[in-house]
DNA sequence: TTGAAAGCGCTAACAC
DNA sequence: GTGTTAGCGCTTTCAA
């Protein structure tokens, strides 16, 4: 044995690289600078054609795709937007999603779906983690009531869209209706179809809720309600509601003993599960009983009656709110960032 | 004027930064090294109580939200899930994805959606778009049938599980079910329901049609079908199948003259247009006509009959998706990484 | 247990 | 139009 000490290189510190191409592989390929590749990638107008031509040639050979994560990072764009639902199985949001989505696409963003539940409970964690992920804007259909999600919210800095409702405190931008407006708008549309002893079968959600209580108390300044009393029999169920909820609250407010000639359903789904039950039990639509519905959803119109139901752009929103977020972003200025979409009914053959 | 140069500073070249505090800033205020907040964050065990104590004082009073994005560069780990499917308005998916959501949410994981459509075109663009983002994991539904996509996930290196079919040559991992085998299934049970006369009305999507394939072939070996011919009266409509499409669908089939007494629906919201179809025609379900679904939406135990479906456990693929790709990445070995997870026929009041 | 240094892969800010 | 340089905010690697 030797007692010289064996020749031990300086250990190079290396991290393992992550595998795949970089900029600065198709660059050397390409023989010009990183930045140039870079330019020729994302700015072409701002590149010779033959830079663009041996980048491009670069690219393909080495099989580079970008690392968008690296990108971000250094400009501070990183073409995500967050979207957070309290919950997919109600397709009310499904429309919202579908647009946004595509109208991210068709720009390069990319969305990240987050789900809060109805309860305020994750929304904290939930939300560390998505602006931790600092993107570019963020969309919520619901909850954010806390306080402190709110001021997190603000203090990020990040372009905050809120939907599907009106608040008079928004944290940032806003497109949405007023609920309190639908209730009234259907009751009135009850009333104008001769219809008086109305009841109403609603989700427990906050908005559902409100639109309630807007109709509850609209039909009864119409002096509408049960006869003597005014009472406007309710049922109430947890959200998210679906046709079972529907057929068992039909159920429920016809065991209780209420004469109903017309029910408002917070969701198309429950209004479709009151015409199995009323089918089932030999009462007919919109005869005996009328119905309007919510979401407008699809289905809506093949049903047997078409079902009337009021109808929200959801589409809409989420194109609007792809575009002020993206607007935000190049710069621009969003002229009316505080935005009421309206509603409509839309007559079928419910009622 | 005097010729001497104003006195310039020389102009330290700073970028913008973002804003809110970073880990330096938690570190100074904590009176620790950055690295030393990093730990305390990240890896609670390996930091004194002190140190994780004026950490957790500093993060509090500075509002620090950590990066993110910075730490998944650095670390080559994002937290971050891809999920990409065909449509969400069909909602056969949402199942999955909720399950996925929660899943990874449970373990700090985001995740990002993306949507294909059906048609292959956008495949590719997606595609960049998501492996520029390096996420931890991608779970297919559906799509990504080119030979280049595939061969660009199989290159990104990054864990892809394919879910909702079974593939011969999986790009990676693989939690799915055998389309095939259920409509032999359909067709099998139809016969020993004492059914002959049996038709299949159809999303017109590979999947369905591989469904519909196996059932015609099946009903056709049981000596099913049109009387004489041994015909199959099939109407394929074009995906996403809707309630609408499946009242225009029984209509179709009913009006080429054809007798029927059972038709295999390739989703529940079609079953549903035909039972509505059905009833405006007077014709009734089960004793004339049997359904069967696939799907086993929510909605289907509450129709009117309650109806019969195939059920395939998407919250168990979505579950177990997650956690293939939480395996991975922790470098555990997936023991059984190509899983048949099978079906069932739920038996209501259709048939 | 703690810290210093060296990147992760990219782009903003300059200079030419 | 192109290149040089210095980070973005974090974590890995190594050394104490």
């Amino acid at each position: 044995m030797s007692d010289y000490p064996e020749y031990t290189p300086v250990p190079r510190r290396r991290r393992q690289k992550t595998g795949g191409a970089t900029l600065r592989d198709v660059a050397r390929v390409a023989g010009v600078a990183p930045i140039a590749a870079s330019r020729a990638l994302n700015t072409p107008d701002a590149a010779s054609d033959k830079v663009l031509q041996r980048v491009r040639e670069a690219v393909a050979e080495t099989g580079y795709v970008p690392n968008l994560l690296a990108g971000a990072l250094a400009s501070q764009k990183s073409r995500l937007v967050a979207a957070v639902v309290p919950d997919l199985s109600g397709p009310v949001f499904l429309e919202l999603i579908e647009s946004l989505t595509q109208t991210l696409a068709a720009s390069g963003y990319q969305l990240m779906l987050g789900h809060s539940g109805y309860e305020n409970s994750r929304e904290d964690q939930l939300l560390d983690a998505i602006i931790g992920r600092r993107p570019d804007g963020i969309v919520l259909t619901g909850a954010m009531r806390s306080e402190e999600a709110r001021s997190k919210l603000k203090s990020s800095g990040i372009p905050v869209v809120e939907t599907w409702d009106l608040s008079e405190a928004p944290i940032d931008m806003l497109i949405g209706f007023s609920h309190e407006e639908i209730g009234k708008a259907v009751a009135s549309y009850f009333h104008r179809a001769g219809r008086r002893r109305v009841a109403i079968l609603s989700g427990s959600d906050r908005r559902s809720r409100s639109r309630a209580g807007a109709y509850e108390e609209a039909a009864r300044a119409l002096g509408m309600g049960q006869n003597g009393s005014g009472e406007i029999p309710s049922c109430f169920v947890p959200a998210p509601t679906t046709l079972g909820s529907g057929r068992r609250g039909l159920a429920e407010l016809l065991d209780s003993g209420a004469e109903i000639d017309a029910i408002f359903c917070s969701s198309d789904q429950m209004a479709m599960g009151v015409m199995i039950e009323a089918a089932a039990r030999g009462i007919e639509i919109p005869g005996q009983l009328a119905l309007i519905g919510f979401g407008d959803l699809a289905f809506a119109r093949d049903l047997q009656p078409a079902l009337t139901s009021v109808r929200v752009d959801g589409s809409a929103i989420g194109r609007m709110a792809a575009q002020f977020i993206m607007d935000r972003k190049a710069g621009r200025e969003v002229p009316q960032p505080h935005c009421d979409i309206g509603f409509s009914i839309v007559e079928r053959d419910s009622v």
